[in-house]
DNA sequence: ATCGCTGCAAAACGTTTGCACCATC
DNA sequence: GATGGTGCAAACGTTTTGCAGCGAT
């Protein structure tokens, strides 16, 4: 797997999932990497600075295109879908106090052994998978103990 | 914590989350149980049938403060939010092909172990996790292997 | 009798769709 | 030049809100 971080990759990332390359979709990709979690409200009121002329149906339709190729995962939440670029093993870590979502791939072998036994134990065939751990970021811990 | 899988028991659930216990209240704590992971739309027709005059609201409202009391877990999906009524660590098997959820309880251990490792690695405190495997039902992949 | 719940309607919100115009390849 | 993307507006489905009347405690 290639990295994706630079505008540049970013270009060759459209051209691989066979999507042409506009202005406006670098923009949206380069958003979706810079940030952790986006929603799509998020990556348009940021794009538009950019391009005041963009709509929520392009934003919706660069990342519905990159996540059906396998680019992207969504993660809906109760308020609004959130776009992951990592699509490896890891977990979401929510922080019920600030929203932020940092992620964790110090559990990547937990995640494979859980996918082995349901598979093993359920007969159930394994694609994909989402992890999320709700609690305190280190962060918003320290403050509440003071 | 109790077995709250008959309709005496809804009654006394109803009445340990502080809320009063109400026949269309009644109804829509059955349908949850019955039913294994159901969205909203999903309980208000079927108890509409038993109410022809309940309100959506009500049905909104009393999900909403049975999970706030901790007896039920909201799963929010791209379509729809589904409510779970199993609210000890396990994985929601969901089928990308019948759209079946069914919950495997054989990998509590773990998920305590994730919850451990975020914890000491990253410094996170959790609270609660949603832990979801998409692929194929027993089911389903035996049909698609034919 | 009180307080909380119900039912109805309207509204809010995120997301999808249809289509004419335009840009990329 | 053909194909696919953009931008606008309207529509859709889920969820929330406000409130008057009703029912459980």
């Amino acid at each position: 797997m290639e990295n994706f971080s630079t505008e540049d990759s970013h270009i060759a990332l459209l051209r691989e999932a066979g999507l042409r390359s506009t202005p406006q979709r670098l923009a949206i990709v380069n958003e979706v990497f810079l940030r952790h979690h986006p929603t799509v409200a998020e990556v348009y009121e940021t794009v538009r600075r950019q391009f005041p002329t963009i709509g929520l149906a392009t934003v919706y339709n660069t990342l519905r295109s990159l996540t059906e190729r396998g680019y992207l995962r969504e993660l809906p939440f109760g308020d609004a879908t959130r776009f992951d670029v990592n699509v490896e093993p890891h977990a979401n870590l929510v922080c019920t106090r600030c929203g932020r979502i940092e992620d964790s791939a110090a559990v990547e072998d937990l995640i494979i052994e859980i996918r082995n036994r349901v598979a093993a134990g359920d007969g159930f065939k394994p694609e994909a998978q989402r992890i999320d751990v709700y609690g305190l970021c280190n962060r918003c811990a320290n403050e509440a103990e003071s």
